[in-house]
DNA sequence: CAATGGACCGTCCATCGTGGACTGTCAAGG
DNA sequence: CCTTGACAGTCCACGATGGACGGTCCATTG
């Protein structure tokens, strides 16, 4: 019962409980959010896939059409058996990038816009993560809580280095050099 | 006449002359590469949109039925108007995160390897970056030119820091702590 | 009390992204 | 001459994203 990566994702938040699809889709944000995202519209259709597998077991619909989905045995085993496999390569896709590489082409002021919203873009991101991290720390979180949350750090404060070494005063967007 | 990024990289890279949607494939993951994946079904599923929409001339089919794709003017409009839009928000995927966010239900063992493993990977692309970006200087690039690999050497350099710290001999995932 | 706004729940669709399988053509070297 | 491999394009299945849409239940507030 081999799963993809986002259906596994979907049978770990199951340990925690049964639920509906749009919790599921909570769960995921809310626990998976910035390393791996998964929209609405996925949870659905790989659910019904997992249902197929009977990997999960689905209840009977309630209010609001909720139907209830819980894991099964075999779920869990697939579940296992996908935490042990190898992990793909990571996926990075940076739009700003992408800019920078065909900028010789772009008006430096307009350059200059772009480059400070997405810099202030990252640095709140950074805010929020040391928040989050202090919230940890403060109400006893332990090392393994925090890997995730350390590594959107580290990235974030590289990515903050890197703006202000190469796109800052004395970068090529701000002038002097070529 | 909006494009998306995908197409409008294609627009940016046929600025370099006109070329066949496999050498586009190839210029693609050169130039852009690891910041920005294009695949050759990609390549020619856009190709088809710019042409329906005149953003790019198609030739005759020559031989080994190469289509020749030429830059119009529209396409250049179309390219820079897509180059001072703003850019979406990054796109980030890490497959060894969701393994860690559920590594209770892991055999340590196996999540050793599986860390070290990823270690090596990462490892090797800073060795790589590292050359590169010694390559570029001595052939008398300019910072303009670095901008994106420097990107990536942080990101990288990043990604390692974190290993170690939270990894590492003392870290969760070889005992001890959590 | 009524109504209304907002959370809850699911469906559908269009578009984009990824990777592999497949077909065919031409050129160069053994 | 013939085989290998780069060149060139097609097709498909699947995964991911985001928005539009329809409906239901509940709490607040007018």
């Amino acid at each position: 019962m081999a799963v993809n990566a986002t259906a596994a994702a979907l049978l770990g938040l199951l340990r925690d409980g049964a639920a509906s699809g749009y919790e599921l889709a909570q769960r995921a944000t809310a626990e998976l959010g910035d390393f791996w995202t998964v929209t609405r519209s996925q949870v659905y259709r790989e659910l019904t896939g997992l249902a197929d597998q009977g990997l999960v077991e689905v209840g009977q619909t309630g209010a609001r059409s909720r139907r209830e989905h819980r894991l099964t045995a075999s779920g869990r085993v697939a579940f296992r058996e996908w935490l042990a496999a190898e992990p793909g390569a990571d996926v990075v896709r940076i739009p700003l990038l992408l800019r920078l590489a065909f900028a010789d082409e772009l008006d430096p002021a307009r350059l200059r816009e772009l480059v400070s919203t997405q810099r202030a873009a990252h640095a709140e991101r950074l805010a929020r993560y040391r928040e989050l991290e202090a919230a940890a720390l403060a109400t006893g979180g332990t090392d393994r809580d925090l890997v995730t949350l350390r590594f959107g750090l580290r990235y974030e404060e590289a990515v903050l280095r890197w703006f202000d070494e190469e796109l800052g005063p004395g970068g090529w967007v701000s002038g002097r050099r070529g």
